[in-house]
DNA sequence: TTAAAAATATAATGATCGTTCTATCTAAAA
DNA sequence: TTTTAGATAGAACGATCATTATATTTTTAA
């Protein structure tokens, strides 16, 4: 599933087959289909995972500044988003590939990629921010993931920052 | 190119084969491979139309408002890219998913796709933004794009006036 | 030590991929 | 009307796709 997850994030699920997944695995072809029905499966289970990873970068934040005021809460948020942006190369986000490349072929992998930013939104609230505020962060958490694309991450970063200070 | 254009933005570049292109468009495989060297060709081209097109939306927006302050000027502008994304349905931007496809395969349609957003950065930047005013607004906008995914493109388009109004 | 389970290598399936070839046919130019 | 160019259908190419079958080997459990 690593080895899926990282081949899957640099060359898109349709541009990647499974004999390079299970040769990169160095695991046999038979092993992958004896633990995953079919590609999609191991595409859910490979988002799954990936999105345990996420909000266990949202949640350190939580820790570290939850108490104090909802501005510099918001910023510590997006710090732990660049944090996570900063884990793997720039290279957009995998649950919005997921939805972009199945929209019209897997509705399970399209509900599943949604499911994971509703789920950001909703985790924003439960922290305090109301609808509009939450949907505003995660507004600004994709477009710093997409600009990362373009100017770097460090860039990227600077102005997410700025606008967050600016906007709450 | 019509159809190529469509058929890659629904479905993704590696999830269209050329067979389905032309079965679309009406043409034969030969007349495509006549005026087109390969399928990556096709796709530069492709991006190239869709890029005229794109600022195309800007330039009606400049046209409309330049003279107001920047403020407003920048909110025509995010108004004018909210109607470009109504062009079409909500599945992303198609450069940054030909950057993301071909990231590691093809370096041309990696450069034009960046091209693209650093012109986007370029054209705010010749209309009286600062530099990082300039890559604020664009980080506004790719975050639309995404957002527009998950929400829907007038939830989307709501949070991102607001924004823009926070910010400029 | 033996029995059960899991992983392995290999090959086959039928389908599709991008690309090229050939030969026929239609449309434009001379 | 004749020449030229472009478009067509269809097959072929070798490669790869997701998936399944088979038979052997390795690991785990009893």
């Amino acid at each position: 599933m690593e080895c899926a997850d990282g081949l899957f994030y640099e060359n898109g699920f349709h541009g990647v087959g499974l004999k390079r997944v299970v040769s990169e695995a160095g695991v046999a072809l038979m092993t992958l289909y004896n633990h995953f029905d079919s590609k999609e499966d191991l595409i859910l289970e490979v988002l799954s995972a990936r999105e345990k990873r996420y909000f266990s970068f949202l949640n350190t934040a939580v820790e570290e500044g939850n108490t104090t005021d909802k501005s510099s809460f918001a910023l510590i948020l997006g710090q732990s988003h660049i944090k996570w942006l900063g884990t793997e190369s720039t290279n957009g986000c995998m649950f919005l590939r997921a939805k972009e490349e199945y929209a019209f072929e897997n509705e399970a992998i399209v509900n599943q990629a949604i499911g994971h930013k509703e789920s950001i939104i909703s985790f924003l609230q439960k922290h305090g921010f109301a609808q509009k505020e939450a949907t505003q962060l995660a507004l600004l958490f994709e477009g710093a993931t997409s600009l990362a694309e373009v100017v770097g991450l460090e860039a990227a970063a600077d102005e997410l920052y700025i606008l967050i200070k600016k906007a709450f």
